[in-house]
DNA sequence: GGCAGAATGGACCGGCAAGTCCAGACGACG
DNA sequence: CGTCGTCTGGACTTGCCGGTCCATTCTGCC
């Protein structure tokens, strides 16, 4: 059943990112498949052509292509903690890619939907969070091993204490519309990790 | 406005209660109006006569009705936040009140329907937020005044790291199951505070 | 007790959107 | 060039759910 023609692909393809525009502009809430089928110009019986589980396994579907996403906007800063330049340059980064996608994280919103209550939506955006963490994590190991966090740290505490951070300041901004929180947590978060360096001795009285 | 007897106010609020039940079990979307109606056992009449604006003003009562919960749940320790062991206490009830919630935010569950569209709904979380946010930076303020946090630190962009990590630990909460990161994110917060303090203190949860 | 207005019951409507179906065009491959 | 499976079009069905309406009962008040 899974034997696409390259034609059928980029018909596939373009249903998941017509989806994923019209999800994004009007919410999981105000979108039909009819919205879908219009904007993308295929027909009723293609949605399920490709989708035969129906709005469902194509919500599924668009979740998995923001999710994509998500990781491939840090990059390749995410994938590169290695300096505290580097740490600066993706929080400016995460920061930047939320200011751009304005007050809406096409994720959330489609998870919010479907999330609950499908086990598979649920795989979708844990793994996500498990990818995201890892990369954050390593990039605290790195720096662990230069010297310049301390070692007593652990890094998967510190990963997803920061990942935590992240995840709400970007629901604040959503609500709020302002990215005040999510730079609060960024900037805590990190300088919490760099004032950790064993500076000039351990931290006792004399440091920062 | 219209008047209420104590008769009506009582269906009223056991409609809103119902419907918060029922959207926490099933979600919103699952939700209809005749859910509700079964398990408040109202009829049709009396949901839009409690509710003109249909669905979407019951909603925004439910959203209230949690909302205020959320503060409610935190109390006293939120308001009393004068000392490193409050602090914890503070933490730990957070912690166990989404425990004890299980994998489902209410609020956010609302809100991600509602949310985006509405004005008013939206206004609802903003207002909480703030609440919460003040909440905590006057604990820090108080903290700041008895010598125990750095007075260099912001009290504003602390709150908002503090609430960003929370949210983010609810969030994680949702779709991981666990709550390892609200935990990692308050537990590094506090920490960066206490940290911070210009005279030695006792570490941070070792109790005494 | 009587009347205004609130509270309630429940039948009914209208629209919408998910999903079905079949007829037919296109494209690959021998 | 034929034939088979993929791809496409779009009308149609179906069921649900928000919302309306009116008839009836209750409640408070004088």
């Amino acid at each position: 059943m899974r034997t696409l023609t390259t034609k059928g692909a980029a018909t596939r393809q373009r249903i998941v990112e017509g989806a994923a525009e019209t999800i994004r502009e009007r919410g999981v809430m105000d979108t039909t498949l009819d919205d879908v089928r219009a904007r993308t110009r295929t027909s009723k019986s293609q949605l399920f052509h490709y989708f035969p589980g129906g709005k469902e396994e194509l919500l599924l579907a668009v979740a998995r292509f923001e999710a994509d996403r998500v990781l491939a906007d840090q990059q390749p800063h995410l994938g590169e903690l290695t300096s505290w330049a580097a740490w600066r340059a993706w929080r400016d980064r995460v920061v930047e890619r939320y200011r751009e996608q304005g007050r809406q994280c096409p994720l959330n919103v489609v998870m919010s939907q479907v999330g609950h209550s499908t086990p598979g939506a649920q795989a979708v955006v844990t793994e996500l969070m498990l990818r995201w963490e890892a990369e954050i994590a390593a990039g605290v190991r790195h720096m662990q091993a230069a010297g310049e966090i301390d070692p007593g740290i652990d890094p998967g505490q510190a990963a997803a204490a920061l990942l935590a951070g992240i995840q709400g300041g970007v629901l604040l901004h959503l609500s709020t519309g302002r990215l005040t929180h999510l730079e609060a947590a960024l900037d805590m978060g990190i300088r919490h990790l760099r004032d950790s360096a064993p500076r000039v001795s351990p931290p006792y009285g004399a440091g920062a």
